[in-house]
DNA sequence: TTTGGCACTCAAAATATCAGAGTGCTATTT
DNA sequence: AAATAGCACTCTGATATTTTGAGTGCCAAA
């Protein structure tokens, strides 16, 4: 038996793979031999499950179980086998017609974009905006909402708003307010919010705020507004992978959602998504995070023009459809792109 | 066997829902008898208990099993037997420490208090504002997104923005929309949002609004700001109630979990409550909403100053700790109406 | 090299057994 | 008359046992 993959055990690998994603149970020789139409025998296909197994490629739960594909056998199936599709009319439909800014804000539509990745998959959407800081700088806002509370109103190029309430240690009048917007609009209109960061601290440093009361006011103002906010992710259809046979285990499934409420080490990964423009894959342990062992997730960025805005996806179980998943993410960032981008 | 309920009934009657509290399994007469220093033997107990039974504040799942409290139970032990107490110190502190604006929104600051309602009482917090209609209107703004798109925000008194993409059929330029944004502020200053609407409406009927273009704009495009959108409901601390053994049963949890991303239902039930003042309580059925079955529901409304701003609350099993969770709920509410009422 | 046959394995399902917690009733005590 | 001890009976949940069947590995034959 030569050590390199040849092209029968590749159809059978691809075969054992299907079946898995699609009835989450072991896959025995004779099993597969009746459900495809393969041309060989099960005492074939045994031989060649056990050289599968000898690469790593499958695993049996135990010695008369069938047998599961491994991690390795999704990557490779991902990598070499998987034809992606397309993603069905219906499907695009309904994807665009949630991709729409008209009569909400910025959240909620990022929060129906992560409802619809999860109905249309029937898994769970994700979406994730977490890097505010490549955002272009619009408009600032200060209202006075009296003992010296104000509520800044920060909006980026894209429409997206970040609201905060400040304390302030002196009181400003609403003209002074509105003066002081006035100077930052001017100032920093077009900056990225990290551009504005630095901007903003070298105008402190700079004398003239020595002598304006107001405009040293108003950059302390913006520095406490533009201050990190922890981003948000929408995670929606937790219920879908309640209804997966992997999840019956009821420990399993509260670390899992204690994880997705915590939400901290899910950004770590998702940061690290947003540097690697377009699809990406990760199976299993592959994204080193051990909640999101036997899970999957794929993701994609998506865009403001040229600007990387944020990072949308689907998790699943490492047994999941990639085949149908990942053009329903891919399609659905490059929407969500298109809409953000005709601003 | 007189038919009130007697001294003696009671007493084992709360001794049975306290211990269907904590262990949440049926509760014989010898258990009963041994944890409670109760001066009655076994036996003696077993009477009452039937009559208890008959008097339906006892059901028994089976012959040979122990009894559990039903429904009426719980209320006429919440009604008459239950010594609500008081919060821990630590429990308050932390209470106090989630209710403060500082540094963010009025939503998050939202969902953190129904985190916090979860952690501290083990069970699930909720926080709603159904009713943006009763706030004060402050400020309006509009900015240019281009492409004939405006960003609406709308402020309110107690701090809290929304903000909405609109699409308009004719063009604005941005000083045009900060004189209609003026016009507005000047126009609705101070009316509830619900007095705004009916405003908009007479301004819009008026004579004036035929002559002036921005002003017919102006009062347009704050006609669509203002029209209901989603309210938003913060369910916080799934997990606490994945622990529970009354839910260990999937397709329960599931159930439960699908309401919850819904919404609409519960959303209906805290309409409700926003009109009773004070704490309210729903022992299972008695929302009448079948999701709730074997659940309760204990809430509070909040207010800032003489308004009723939102609902808060907890949810958790019918077996849940009422006297530890109505005095939790309850302090929150007016915690977070303090801190609201600042502004 | 492929295939049929066969003995063997193991988990999951079905069945049987058992212990225990609880009840209701009756006779007895207070 | 109310409270209690005693006792037979019931039912569930836990544990042990058996059965079943899908699956494997290996060998010998095609």
């Amino acid at each position: 038996m030569s050590d390199s993959i040849n092209n029968r055990s590749k159809q059978i690998l691809e075969a054992i793979i299907e079946d898995y994603i699609s009835t989450a149970e072991p896959i025995g020789s004779r099993t597969i031999c009746s459900r495809h139409g393969l041309p060989f025998s099960p005492a074939t296909i045994r031989n060649i499950m056990s050289d599968l197994e000898e690469m790593g490629f499958l695993a049996s739960p135990h010695t008369s179980a069938g047998r599961v594909p491994t991690e390795k056998a999704y990557r490779f199936y991902v990598d070499s086998l998987l034809a992606v599709g397309g993603v069905d009319k219906k499907e695009r439909e309904k994807i665009r017609q949630h991709c729409t800014l008209t009569g909400k804000d910025v959240d909620r539509m990022f929060r129906d974009i992560s409802r619809t990745l999860s109905s249309v998959s029937r898994y769970m959407g994700i979406v994730a905006a977490p890097s505010f800081t490549t955002n272009i700088f619009r408009h600032i806002e200060f209202i006075n909402l009296g003992s010296n509370r104000i509520l800044a109103i920060l909006v980026s190029e894209n429409g997206s708003v970040q609201n905060k309430i400040i304390e302030s240690d002196q009181s400003f009048k609403s003209e002074e307010l509105i003066r002081m917007a006035n100077y930052l609009n001017g100032l920093l209109k077009g900056l990225s919010i990290a551009q504005v960061k630095k901007r903003v601290i070298i105008e402190m440093e700079s004398d003239k705020s020595d002598y304006d009361r107001l405009l040293a006011g108003a950059l302390r103002l913006s520095k406490q507004t533009i201050s990190d906010s922890e981003s948000e992710i929408f995670i929606e259809g937790q219920v879908n992978i309640m209804e997966l046979p992997e999840f019956t285990d009821i420990t399993r499934m509260k670390e899992i959602f204690s994880a997705f409420e915590e939400k901290g080490q899910l950004l770590s990964l998702l940061d690290r998504c947003i540097t690697a423009p377009g699809v990406n894959i990760f199976i299993g342990s592959e994204s080193h995070i051990n909640i999101m062992s036997g899970m999957s997730l794929i993701t994609s960025t998506f865009l403001s023009g040229k600007n990387t805005l944020g990072v949308l996806g689907v998790i699943g179980p490492t047994r999941m459809g990639y085949g149908k998943v990942i053009p329903i993410v891919d399609y659905t960032a490059k929407m969500l792109g298109k809409m953000l981008q005709s601003n």
